[in-house]
DNA sequence: ACACGCGGGACAGCCCGTTAGT
DNA sequence: ACTAACGGGCTGTCCCGCGTGT
């Protein structure tokens, strides 16, 4: 059907404008007719497509989730698992660079929702706890180094370059990332790494 | 007067009740009514200590940056300028988890205010790098090690678990912090330093 | 055509779900989505049969008049117009106690349209005035008694009882009538008359 | 206090501005703006006063059962029960006719509120059953009458009088009241009563 | 000086009744 | 007959002065 395709397209302005207003302004400072008004629809088809402004937040959290996990199964290609880590915290931060959409689902992740159920931050550290467990028993750690411990510690990082990056892009830069995984590769891998601090 | 003396106990009622709702809720979705009902005071009180709702925002950074001073100029009293580090970033998490009004100030430098001023943020990165300036200089650093890139990598762990640990306190407790030096300073410091990753 | 015989239903479902919801909330709070809900219809089609809510309830009203017609049209069959009085009124109270259309009909009728046009009670207030003007000129009524002062009295009472049957089914019941007409047909009536409170 | 003075007032202009627009469109289709239009205050003075559209309702409610309350206690004055019964319908025709909050009042009652509290028909019915009752029991009822067949009649014909007089305060009017007494009170009265059709 | 009751506008979010297009 | 979209309007409430009291 014609209309549905028109359908889609409208839904997807209306998360694309969502996600640019939440992210410039959070969530609760983010007024619906500034978001219909971004989109270029009507207030009426805002509401048609998310009934309450939560599940607009909803879906612009999901495509978020979407994306990010494309990045996260296109690093986890790689042999070498603290390579895979690299890669990944280098995408991620490229993505948030250029994807408004990701940006904004990882900002209302550390919203106080009621109760919006995707936790992007959540994923990630979920994501990199399971990659540092399966490097640890694959002997790639350091002597000394647990995922347990290490894991929080690149967490904290990434997110912390997250949210300096919504002000200042740079902290999203390659050079700022690349800086982090040289002070921190050496100390967390094993010798015989293929793993450097710069991207692929 | 006595009056002045009540007046004081109302104005610092009326920042810590806004700081505890602001660091619940953020600035904007945050209401006056509320603020004053937390600090049992009527509307009316409010207006007269604090004009407007941005003016109250500042009062509230500008006593966290005050809190904050002091945690600074107590680590920096220490011999060794890493030991400064270490123990100044221990001493904030610990402050922050303790400290509603500091972490308000936190989360509100990281809201797009308009025009607010006060940037408790930018204040801690500018300290970091001046301290890591004057330990390069000292040659505290190691060999590959400058702070023009360190800096920025310590600044961006200690927004994550700030930013983290305002919805589980346990990012900021003493271990995670140890954890994360553990990995950094052997990477940053020269073999002679005394610092420890545990803090004090 | 089989399609009329289905838009037939879907129209018949369509009044009934309307006058359901009219009689439970009225006119202006009822959204033509909960009435297009509960036909099990989608709003498309209530706006393909009905093309405005005024012209809905003007259906609704419709219908029930022509229900109503016929109640009136059986009870005039009986020999003795007081007779047919007393008998309309208990066969109009049992309509109302289980036709949902009669009822919004009714209510409707007393709301502040916006020119509806149908205007059930007044077709009801006439009826019994042209009765009472029949047994009057047949010496069916007592002295002192003449049409123009009893009619409204009656109309008074059975849209009390309908107003009230509203909230409350036991105002329609059977009972409640005949204390009616107890009451007064004694001081209404010739002697010769041979109607008596209760029904048929 | 003039501060409470004005807010008194001001107060009363919302009541009395609210009783106009319910009793004119009912309760769901009224909205607060034209309310605080016609009260000639604005929109936030009204929500200062009554929190909701409920709550204001209530007040309506409340103000109109006050007003009724003063006419039940003045017609109880009469030395003869019946005498106060005709009196007690008389007086609330002739409120009803002149006093929009009482109309208002007495609408309100009728509509499906969401729990509202204030049911002004429910209390009138009560005092006509409580008064028959004492009537019954001086002996002034004549035989084959029982308070609890007799007050239901009486009050359905009242409710019918009101809710007619909504739309043509012909209804309302002494003539068409004294019409019904005129009818229903040799039937009711022992021979004894002073009581007659008219009012006082 | 300090505090408050009262009131003023301005939107916010939600949703409603309605129309195009197929 | 229905999906998709449109404006407009409703209630709630928010942020903020004005005037008065203590």
């Amino acid at each position: 059907m014609v209309k549905q395709e028109r359908a889609a397209r409208t839904r997807q302005a209306l998360i694309r404008a969502a996600a640019e207003a939440f992210a410039e302004e959070g969530f609760g400072p983010t007024s619906l007719s500034r978001i219909s008004r971004l989109a270029g629809v009507s207030n009426g088809a805002l509401h048609f497509h998310f009934g309450t402004k939560e599940s607009l937040a909803d879906a612009v959290g999901q495509e978020a989730a979407a994306r990010v996990l494309r990045v996260m199964a296109t690093a986890e290609a790689a042999d070498d698992g603290l390579r895979a880590l690299v890669d990944a915290t280098h995408a991620l931060m490229a993505l948030l660079a250029d994807d408004i959409v990701v940006r904004a689902g990882f900002e209302l992740s550390g919203e106080p929702f009621g109760g919006v159920g995707v936790e992007l931050r959540r994923h990630w550290q979920q994501w990199i706890e399971d990659l540092l467990v399966r490097v640890g028993l694959e002997g790639g750690l350091a002597e000394g180094v647990s995922p347990e411990k290490a894991a929080p510690v690149i967490v904290a990082a990434t997110v912390g370059f997250e949210v300096l990056g919504c002000r200042d892009p740079e902290w999203l830069s390659e050079q700022k990332i690349t800086c982090f995984w040289d002070l921190m590769l050496p100390r967390l891998a094993d010798k015989g790494t293929s793993a450097c601090a710069a991207p692929k």
